[in-house]
DNA sequence: ACAACCATGTAAGTAGTTACATGATTTA
DNA sequence: TAAATCATGTAACTACTTACATGGTTGT
C-alpha cells in the first residue's frame, strides 16, 4: 500500500525513468519495498494523474524516455505521509509453513530447499555487506547518511537472522 | 499463496472450525503466516470443493459449528508441497519507507510512530518468550519439537531485529 | 540478419483487504 | 433487554503477479 510514497521517496532522492526506477527497485531501494516493472508504469502514471510528478519525454538512447520529477504538491504528500501510523506488515513466510509441516508430517527431503534458500540469504547478507564498506566506510556522516546506514543495518540483520535459522532447521532435519 | 497449504498443515495438526483456526492464526500460527477469518471461511471452502478437507456440522454451543479435519488426499497434496521450490517473500516494509523519506526530506515528527511501533514489537517479543518458557522448557525433545522450537526462535529473533532496528532510528532522530 | 538490450506498456488472473450481513446464545 | 460473544458467511475493492505486446537501437 505504500508503493506510490515509496516511489515519490526514490524520485525525491533523484529524479528518473519508469526503468531507472525499476533498476533502483531491483537493487538497494527493493530491500524495504519491492516492486515489479509493471506496478511502477502503473504507478507512475497514477501519481502523475494526480500532479505529484511530471514527466518529461527525452527522445535519448534507444526507445523513447520519460524523465519522472518531484512536483511541490508530490512533497507536500510525502511529509504528511511520512508521521502517520505505520502498521507492521503482515507477516507471510512461505519456508517456515514448509518447515511447520515437516514438523508434523516427518521427513520429506526439504533440506535441498533449505540450501538454496541459505544460499540466497548468503548472497544477499555479502551484497549488502558490500554497499556498506562502499558507502559507509567513514563512521557517522550527516543524519541523513546515519539514517540510511540504519535502513542498511537492518537488512544486514535480516539477512543474518534467517541464515542462523536455515543452518539451525538444517543441523535438525540433517541431509535427510 | 501458501494458505491453502497452512490450512492443511493447522488442520493435520489438529481438526477444527472455521472460528478456531482464524485464533490459530491470530496467535502463534500467524507468526509465520497471516489470514483474515474471511480469508479463512473461502479458503476452507475451497479445500472442501477439492475433496482436500472434510466438514462435519456440530450444532454446539452457540451458532452452528462446522469441524473440518484432514483427509488423505490433503495429506498427500501437503506431503508433495512441502519439499518444493521456495521463494523469499518480497520485503515490504512501510516503516523503513517513512525512514529513507526521513532521511531525505528532514525532521518530520517521525518519532512517535517509530515508539508506536518499537512499543508494539516488544510486547511481540515478550509474548513468544513466554510461549518459549511455557513449551519448550525442557531441551531437546523429539524431532518434531526441535523444528517447532526453531521457527519460534526465528520470530523471536526477527522481533529482536525490529526492536534494535527502531531504537537505533530513535537514537539518529531524537525526539524531534 | 539476428540476438540482446532499452523502454514502455496492456490484459487477465489471483490474493488479500475492508465493510457489511445474519442469526443464535450467553452474560449483565 | 441490551451488549458481548460464537459462528459463518457475501460483496466490492485494491494490490500484486504473470504473461504477453510493441517498437526502437546497439553489437556481432
Amino acid at each position: 500500500m505504500s508503493l506510490p510514497h515509496a516511489l515519490l521517496t526514490a524520485l525525491c532522492e533523484k529524479a528518473g525513468s519508469g526503468l531507472d526506477l525499476a533498476r533502483r527497485f531491483d537493487k538497494s531501494f527493493g530491500f524495504f519495498w519491492s516492486a515489479t516493472h509493471q506496478q511502477i508504469y502503473r504507478e507512475l502514471g497514477r501519481l502523475e494523474d494526480q500532479g505529484l510528478i511530471q514527466s518529461e519525454t527525452v527522445p535519448s538512447a534507444r526507445g523513447q524516455k520519460k524523465i519522472y520529477q518531484l512536483l511541490p504538491p508530490g512533497y507536500d504528500e510525502l511529509k504528511r505521509w511520512v508521521p502517520l501510523e505505520d502498521e507492521p506488515t503482515p507477516y507471510r513466510e512461505s519456508i517456515l509453513v514448509r518447515l511447520r509441516a515437516e514438523a508434523a508430517l516427518g521427513p520429506l527431503e526439504l533440506a535441498p530447499t533449505l540450501r538454496r534458500r541459505l544460499e540466497v540469504h548468503r548472497q544477499n547478507l555479502a551484497a549488502y555487506l558490500e554497499i556498506e564498506k562502499r558507502d559507509f566506510a567513514t563512521s557517522n556522516g550527516t543524519r541523513r547518511t546515519a539514517l540510511q546506514k540504519l535502513i542498511l543495518t537492518c537488512g544486514i540483520r535480516s539477512e543474518a537472522g534467517w541464515i542462523e535459522c536455515l543452518e539451525g532447521a538444517l543441523a535438525i532435519i540433517g541431509d535427510d
